[in-house]
DNA sequence: AGGTCGGCCTGGCAGC
DNA sequence: TGCTGCCAGGCCGACC
């Protein structure tokens, strides 16, 4: 699944090649892609517009276009963006003509997402909404963590995954952050002693600036521009690894459901949580 | 208002 | 072998 390290490997891959060039189609094979737009609506709007920077915001790609138009993409689950491929790719959803390259954005289930939104203070907004923190903003440490968290009963995991506490952690990263933190995924939030808020603050800004080192991970869907793999499934120490021994311990990886996600740890280096009722 | 759950979507695979 | 049906999961909206 691509997340925050997937997204930010593909925006450096691809900055490069759109930033101060400029937009000259754009093709929009599945309606879906741009709904509630109409996908000729977001095609008149984009077309012919220089692109200024190519940014990202949890796992958005912001294209920051002139005139303070952002066209943002979303890959979800599936999403893939490959540049100039030798042919058409399969289930490819939308094609960008730039200058002298071609972008298509590939996506087998349909969730990822294109839309618009006109001017900078609305997508403050827009983010404001939706995300919370960035990982590796200065701000981010175990007091906010803490702070955040502060009274929610939820599992810590599902509270990882919400984007609008901390921005463009997903399943994978939300696992090995909380195996390197030796917290368990259904601890409450708000339960965690101050010293592990510290520890997790610490390991999500490890893992996932592991996760950009290795250009991001590659067990579906997820390729680089090239439609080449990252590296990081090759470094997951517990997600994925059902039955597979702990690397601190040994014992066999335990795979539970939190939030209806699968979520892998190990029962004894992360600690039990206090059973309910 | 926090928390939970279903829907979106389809390739892949378990199970018969 | 071939078919059925279920699972995966980021995000959103509905609901309690």
């Amino acid at each position: 699944m691509p997340e925050l390290p997937e997204v930010e490997t593909i925006r450096g891959q691809l900055a490069p090649f759109v930033e101060g060039t400029r937009i000259n189609e754009i093709e929009i094979f599945d309606p879906r892609w741009a709904a509630p737009l109409e996908p000729q609506a977001l095609v008149d709007a984009v077309r012919g517009r220089a692109v200024r920077r190519l940014a990202r915001r949890g796992k958005y790609f912001d294209w920051q276009l002139e005139d303070e138009l952002h066209l943002l993409m979303h890959l979800r689950m599936t999403g893939t963006l490959l540049l100039d491929p030798p042919q058409r790719p399969p289930y490819a959803r939308v094609r960008v003509a730039l200058d002298g390259h071609e972008l298509y954005f590939s996506d087998p289930r349909r969730f990822g997402t294109g839309e618009l939104v006109a001017g900078d203070a609305a997508l403050a907004r827009f983010f404001a909404a939706r995300l919370g923190v960035e990982p590796f903003d200065e701000r981010f440490d175990g007091a906010l963590l803490r702070e955040l968290a502060r009274g929610r009963r939820g599992p810590i995991k599902s509270f990882l995954l919400d984007q609008r506490n901390i921005a463009g952690i997903g399943n994978i990263y939300a696992d090995e952050a909380l195996f390197r933190a030796h917290v368990h995924p259904l601890r409450p939030a708000g339960s965690l002693r101050p010293k592990h808020y510290a520890l997790l603050a610490q390991a999500i800004r490890e893992v996932l600036a592991d996760g950009i080192d290795a250009q991001g991970a590659s067990i579906d869907d997820f390729r680089h521009l090239d439609g080449a793999r990252g590296s990081f499934q090759d470094r997951f120490l517990v997600h994925r690894r059902e039955g597979e021994p702990c690397p601190v311990c040994g014992r066999p990886i335990s795979k539970i459901v939190v939030g209806g996600r699968g979520t892998y740890l190990c029962r004894h280096c992360q600690p039990v949580p206090r059973r309910r009722s």
